[in-house]
DNA sequence: GAGCAATCTTACCAGTGACAAGATTGGAGG
DNA sequence: CCTCCAATCTTGTCACTGGTAAGATTGCTC
């Protein structure tokens, strides 16, 4: 089939799908294109590789990211309950992003993208310490517990531990842990 | 080379350094095989498949998990650092232990060496709260910050946000979100 | 010292990512 | 209109992979 009209992104959303399925490594390029109803090397045209289509959704999963940390970058609080909710309601952007085996992450697109949301959570976390030394260690401490949580959860670790949805049990983890500085 | 005399535990060494440098998706069993100079169906009589060779790493590091995080058992802080530690240094089993996708998550092995693990990481924190409630809010901000922080660390994603060792910033993290329940 | 069971090999298959060379087609410019 | 170019897609091929089947080797037991 020449000249599909959408092939691109029709790939890049099957390829999230599958990733969504079984992780961002059991699925092939080929059965992308088979699904996709063209031959085994279309893609290649979009994306070079499969690598260029990894990278091309880390880009893009960087720059949905951003996009809904901003929403919410007024209140500390919300930015790492939002952190939380893309990975769960973006889970194969989610999966991919953080995983820097599988794609380029020095792609201008890719370090552009996850700079905005940097400077976001950065930003999130300012003014709640005195210090810059201490500073530095309450946005480690909030980013490191939203993002644990979002992994534990997508990795199915926390199935007996937790009952009730992500957002709702990643709001008591986060204010078990950061609630004191929230409150001054 | 018939009759190596160790090649399970080779095979799975080999896997472990792979594993460290590339990933636990980047190298193939044929080339463990090759590094160990046998044919390569050579594992396939010690560990089925190369899902069953990531079962087996999974088993392993968990129950070396368990060891380290026991050693510390006490002081439910301290926890939190030896959880951030063994990911820094056994690297290769961290990463395999937390993607189910990769390997049989209901093997009898792997089942006994977590819960031996999860239990521990569930005693750590007991009496930190009063209410069973706050209590499972505390347990999970602590396993949450404490892997987010090794996930975030072995990813690269703190390179630029953090200098020094990683247990060093680890415990500033864990000092930032949990220092209040230590000190009561 | 015979035979068994564990361990390893050789041979093969379908599926994969990458590459090279060529086919098709929409659309721009004459 | 129609020519031709660039974007897009196809066919053909390669080395490599994981998995399976069948068979070879060898340490150990009795």
């Amino acid at each position: 089939m020449y000249h599909h009209g959408n092939l691109r992104r029709e790939i890049l959303e099957a390829a999230l799908a599958a990733t969504e399925e079984s992780g961002p490594a059991n699925w092939s390029l080929r059965e992308l294109s088979r699904r996709a109803g063209v031959s085994h090397t279309a893609p290649v045209h979009h994306f070079g590789d499969k690598t260029g289509l990894l990278t091309a959704i880390a880009a893009e999963g960087f720059a949905l990211f951003a996009d809904e940390l901003e929403a919410v970058v007024d209140d500390f609080f919300e930015v790492g309950v939002a952190y939380i909710r893309f990975a769960v309601s973006h889970r194969a952007y989610f999966e991919v992003m953080f995983r820097p085996e599988l794609y380029r992450t020095e792609d201008p697109e890719v370090v552009a993208a996850r700079e905005r949301a940097r400077q976001i959570l950065l930003a999130g976390s300012r003014g709640l310490a005195p210090t810059p030394q201490q500073q530095r260690a309450v946005t480690l401490a909030a980013w490191s517990t939203a993002h644990g949580f979002a992994s534990l959860w997508l990795s199915g670790a926390l199935t007996e531990s937790a009952d009730g949805d992500a957002e709702t049990v990643g709001r008591q983890a986060l204010e078990a842990a950061l609630g004191h500085l929230r409150r001054g």
